[in-house]
RNA sequence: GGCUGAUUGGUCAAGCGGUUAAGACGUCGCCCUCUCACGGCGAAAACAGGGGUUCGAUUCCCCUAUCAGCUGCCA
């Protein structure tokens, strides 16, 4: 039994999309469930749309959830060079592809682009579609020769037969096969002498000795052509698992637009890198009992790729938001606090000592992502406007009236009150409610909308109070009295 | 247009010939409660359509529809 080596090999053409994470996820869950090596490798085969910096997030992004590679371009375990940039410069691809072209299987292509222009058939929607003609095959050894010598620009084209079918085997899809009339002479080197990625990827995948190719089911399509490579080297096919593509909520494929495009775009909305990962795990693939959190090691233990679905996903970020908040509130409060920290001091600006730990306390069941904290807490530093209309609650019984008399009531016990602590403030407010014998509610209701001003808080009067201290909620209360006896 | 693939509630998703068709997110309702949230309980909500095969199809086959991917000197 050979040791299972699967690759993860993105292009740095900018920011890590979460389908490509997705990719490398499932690729080193795969590896790692059989005890097998991650093999990271970069194809930056297409200069022109080489980002600066991209390679750089790429290493981030695997850094961030901890897909540990066990080779890759700072880690040579023999199979490198890792990125096919150096891989070009040793010779590598054109030293295959012209064992190709010496064995028939692929052929020097002089055409010019307006030649192949002049190939393209106008279909529908203004798409226009390209079908080699084999032009260059025909070509005389001593024509090839004459032209490579005077400097002519060549590619040079896998030679595929045109009849036939070709069939490949992939572990989810199953047997699926193609006409070879269908198979286009794809090209293999580029002008340039950069190798396409159709071509570099089986070289690579070969010479890397990578036994299951994961990918995007982009490839599919293109697959027998890679099959039809490999045959022609006398190479062995590798195991192939096409995984389903991930969309947005309009069914189209993830775009820049929709915001959730790309890891840093999610780490930067304020999104948790396991939670992250946790979700786009279970997008395409669902273990065999229901559970739905997982860290790494476990998914590691748990993941069987023969459960990948065939279907495509939805990314649902609302889903990912509750998962999100699932990580947060499981979070031990250090590390919660550490990290609510900014967000907290961001908010609460005022020259006063806030005690920020219970604050962070109040906020750590209420958000799903860090940035809703904000919202939450900037009545602390400062008593919004707010309307008076907001004293009237159905259910605590409460109006402006009967608000104005409890605020009355109770201001002179909170300026005698000396301990500030949410329990004090609350036996006393419970003594007043039971003299009264009222519901809690009805007392409750306009102290806490007075200290606040909000509809909404994320903890009650009191603990409020015990925040604001004496002064400042006294100064609140005082406020909204004078507000309701001026209505 | 051609080729290939996919099709279970709004979304994720279990199911692999016989089930009251799981579970989760979201939504709604109730409970808890010093508001909200957390937590608990509950509800509404699905097999794309049509033919076969079969005693029996969500499960197998075919057709149609829809969606997606490919059809680049992009990956």
């Amino acid at each position: 039994m050979t040791k299972i080596r699967c690759r993860f090999a993105p292009s740095p053409t900018g920011r890590m999309h979460v389908g490509n994470l997705r990719s490398a996820l499932y690729e080193y869950l795969i590896a790692k469930h059989a005890g097998g090596d991650f093999i990271f490798r970069i194809e930056d085969t297409d200069r022109e749309r080489f980002v600066e910096g991209a390679t750089e997030i790429i290493y981030n992004t695997l850094k961030m959830t901890g897909l540990d590679y066990d080779e890759g371009p700072d880690k040579d375990k023999g199979y490198g060079p890792y990125v096919q940039s150096e891989r070009v410069a040793a010779g590598i691809y054109m030293k295959y592809a012209k064992e190709l072209v010496d064995k028939g299987e692929a052929y020097y292509c002089f055409c010019d682009k307006e030649r192949l222009a002049s190939l393209k058939t106008e279909v529908v929607e203004g798409k226009e579609i390209t079908v080699y003609d084999k032009h260059c095959l025909h070509l005389s050894k001593e024509e090839v020769e004459e032209k490579l010598a005077s400097g002519i620009p060549y590619v040079i084209r896998q030679n595929n037969p045109t009849t036939g079918t070709t069939t490949f085997h992939d572990e989810l899809y199953g047997d699926i096969s193609v006409d070879n009339s269908e198979l286009d002479d794809m090209i293999l080197i580029k002008s340039d002498g950069y190798p396409t990625y159709n071509f570099a990827n089986v070289v690579d995948d070969h010479l890397m000795e990578i036994t299951h190719v994961v990918r995007g089911n982009e490839y599919l399509s293109s697959t027998p052509k890679y099959n039809r490579l490999y045959e022609a080297f006398g190479w062995e096919i590798p195991t192939y698992v096409h995984l389903p593509l991930i969309t947005d909520e309009e069914h189209k494929k993830l775009s820049k637009r929709s915001g959730h495009s790309s890891f840093e775009d999610i780490i930067e909305q304020g999104f948790l890198p396991e939670a992250v990962v946790n979700f786009i795990a279970l997008l395409g693939w669902s273990p065999e009992d229901n559970r739905e959190i997982f860290t790494l090691d476990e998914l590691i233990k748990e993941f069987d790729y023969r459960r990948i679905n065939k279907s495509p996903s939805v990314f649902d970020m609302g889903k990912l938001k509750w998962m999100n908040g699932e990580y947060i509130k499981a979070m031990d409060f250090d590390r919660f606090y550490e990290m609510a920290l900014p967000y907290l001091k961001n908010v609460l600006t005022r020259d006063y000592p806030f005690d920020f730990a219970k604050i962070a306390q109040m906020v750590k069941t209420r958000i799903e992502v860090f940035p809703d904290i904000e919202p939450l807490i900037t009545f602390f530093n400062e008593l919004p406007e707010y309307d008076i209309a907001m004293y009237t609650h159905k259910k605590m019984k409460t109006n402006a009236e009967s608000s104005l008399e409890v605020l009355k009531d109770i201001l002179p016990m909170l300026e005698a009150q000396e301990d500030y602590s949410n329990d004090a403030l609350y036996q006393l407010l419970l003594s007043y409610v039971a003299e009264k014998d009222v519901k809690n509610g009805y007392v409750m209701w306009p102290i806490r909308t007075a200290v606040s001003g909000m509809q909404m808080t994320p903890a009650g009067a009191t603990e409020i109070m015990e925040i604001l201290g004496k002064e400042e909620s006294i100064k609140r209360i005082k406020k909204g009295i004078s507000l309701l006896e001026n209505a």
